[in-house]
DNA sequence: CACCTTTCGTGTAAGATTTCACAATGATAG
DNA sequence: CTATCATTGTGAAATCTTACACGAAAGGTG
């Protein structure tokens, strides 16, 4: 019940955890079933039941899952409990998106800064926070002690901003730079490119 | 050699397309291996040959393939071959960094309309297009005759605003909202919600 | 209480995907 | 021309993932 599950099993579980979400926001009912949230997901019930059978025993005969209790569960299990301070590194139009985006805190994330490299953009307002020169990235990113950071700058310089931030003890990178990172044992990387998600429609139209 | 491809073969495509791009630009040399091309995307020589021998016999042993035959090949595998009009729906932060975003261009994608509901948003310039009134959509969306869009708008008018996309037209929609879509069947979806990346992360942090 | 309905958790079967490993082919060098 | 090396395309094996189907619980009803 510990080790050992598989990653296509994690990935399921934050979207899990957004529609319990949603379903409490709805309000209208205090449990759901594996059926009913399968449903809404395009997804089998049995999958749902399988996935959370990995971690422990969640529901009850009859009823199905209560939402809050399963919520908290996940969170748990994704360790969401408490706030990941989130660094956003570039501060182009994307990283004013980023900063701007208030669907961060309520799911477990924090952008605790940003950095860019231009002089120009460094001081500027954004939402709350003020744009770092980059030259302090390492200085802060350690004493925050900062794990998780999100990549929004040009491809070019991605690779040696992905050595950085490792290097200043980042665990996560979420990259909006359409290159492959390579990242030592350890650190988890995500992608994010448009382009490349619009190219796997195209072939079927 | 034609239908009943795997969704996971070709949602590899674009990667390796992009990689050979990549290759090209640096322009060092005129053919690569399944090995190379494989390690630099951390992806098994094996399975780059298995998943290109879907679609025809695009290398030559002892050499290996050749960049821009296989470019092409994959370009013309994926229906990149002319360009495809994009709506982009929602003009915030996020609408603002995809309109001025350049990397489409290049890679098969050209926005060619961005619409908002918000009368303050309507008629401001956004790189080189102007912000429409979603009350004319439908129109413009059937008259360019476009097939793909980006939703940049709250999930909670997530789905009615898909809805009206899929209504004029729309075969593939590329979704920032953070909520599941539901569409008749022959209509493509992708989704991009930063947070679900970050929470498949910190499991294992 | 007896019966019916709902729904879970799970062993097993089915299906999908990846890896292995090798014959075949082409290039290169002496 | 022959030997050597590199690399493909692919059948078969191994591994991973999903779907099926059912016993067992829990709640509701009369």
């Amino acid at each position: 019940m510990a080790t050992d599950i598989p990653d296509i099993v994690i990935g399921r579980l934050p979207i899990y955890l957004r529609e319990l979400t949603r379903l409490a926001e709805e309000g209208k009912q205090k449990t759901t079933s594996s059926h009913e949230l399968g449903h809404r997901l395009g997804i089998s019930s049995a999958q749902i039941r399988k996935d959370l059978s990995h971690f422990g025993e969640f529901g009850k005969q009859g009823t199905g899952y209560h939402i809050g209790y399963l919520t908290e569960q996940l969170s748990d299990i994704l360790r969401l409990s408490s706030e990941w301070d989130v660094a956003v590194v570039g501060a182009g139009f994307l990283g004013h998106a980023l900063a701007h985006y208030n669907g961060f805190l309520d799911r477990g994330f924090r952008i605790a800064c940003i950095f860019d490299n231009d002089p120009q953009k460094v001081g500027e307002k954004m939402g709350e926070l003020i744009v770092q020169p980059d030259t302090d990235l390492e200085k802060i990113i350690k004493h925050k002690q900062i794990k998780v950071a999100i990549l929004a700058i040009p491809p070019h310089v991605a690779q040696p901003m992905t050595d950085r931030l490792v290097n200043a003890g980042v665990k996560a990178l979420l990259s909006y730079a359409p290159i492959h990172l390579t990242v030592p044992e350890g650190v988890q990387v995500s992608y994010s490119d448009p382009v490349i998600q619009l190219q796997r429609m195209t072939y079927y139209l």
